[in-house]
DNA sequence: GTAAACCATGAACAATGGTCTATTGTTTTT
DNA sequence: AAAAACAATAGACCATTGTTCATGGTTTAC
């Protein structure tokens, strides 16, 4: 799949799946034409596109992702990889928290009011 | 309470005080020495950088802020005001979520790994 | 009364996360 | 074959959220 295939069906911009690309995110193949080199994206890019934006929303920065795709890539030591990802999901825990407080804290002040 | 003070005891910095003032987040009355132009801040300021601190924390943006401080202080319209605050929490609860479903999503990778 | 600590302002700087532009090359469509 | 659409790269640009710096004035402590 090129570039503007897999823009259009995750809905990331062209321009940010490069942006993306640069930062060690998502990988391409060189595609197999000699006469461009135009990235060639495998279908399981399209999933890992859906993970950033939603990762992305729940307040994940690149880095966070890029962490995350390295260890699991890399993965020389799986059990290293499990906790990397467990630390990221006690950050997003912790995040969560905050969250509730906040909201309960602006509940309260719609109540007194 | 000069700016010095506030800073110590609320553990946000000078610089990032006068920014958020700078920004509409907080006022400082002009002090009533005549000599100088120092800021001086209430006691409510306060309380109103801890707040801030969590809501930072929980990714609110200092519009999202500037937002809730200025509908509580013009407060013309309370039930105006009210809206805007619910808005608010809508926006923390559907990051909550999203938090959520990202967590899941990592935990699956941890046991289909 | 002098040094140290504090405060003010404005501007520059920095990191993050993109987005846009210019230029050039490649496909695809007509 | 010409036009339209797509791709690549490099670099400029933007907003956000601060932080740092330079300069100069004010208080406080010794």
């Amino acid at each position: 799949m090129r570039i503007g295939e897999l823009a259009d069906k995750s809905g990331v911009s062209r321009d940010t799946i490069r942006f993306y690309e640069r930062n060690g995110l998502i990988s391409s193949t060189t595609g197999e034409s000699d006469t461009n080199n135009y990235r060639d994206y495998p279908d399981h890019n399209l999933e890992l596109l859906g993970f950033f934006t939603k990762a992305r929303d729940a307040g994940m920065s690149i880095a966070d992702l890029r962490d995350i795709i390295e260890t699991m890539n890399g993965s020389c030591d799986r059990s290293e990889a499990a906790q990397v990802i467990r630390n990221k999901i006690d950050d997003l825990k912790t995040r969560a928290d905050q969250i509730a407080r906040v909201v309960t804290f602006l509940e309260q002040s719609l109540e007194n009011r």
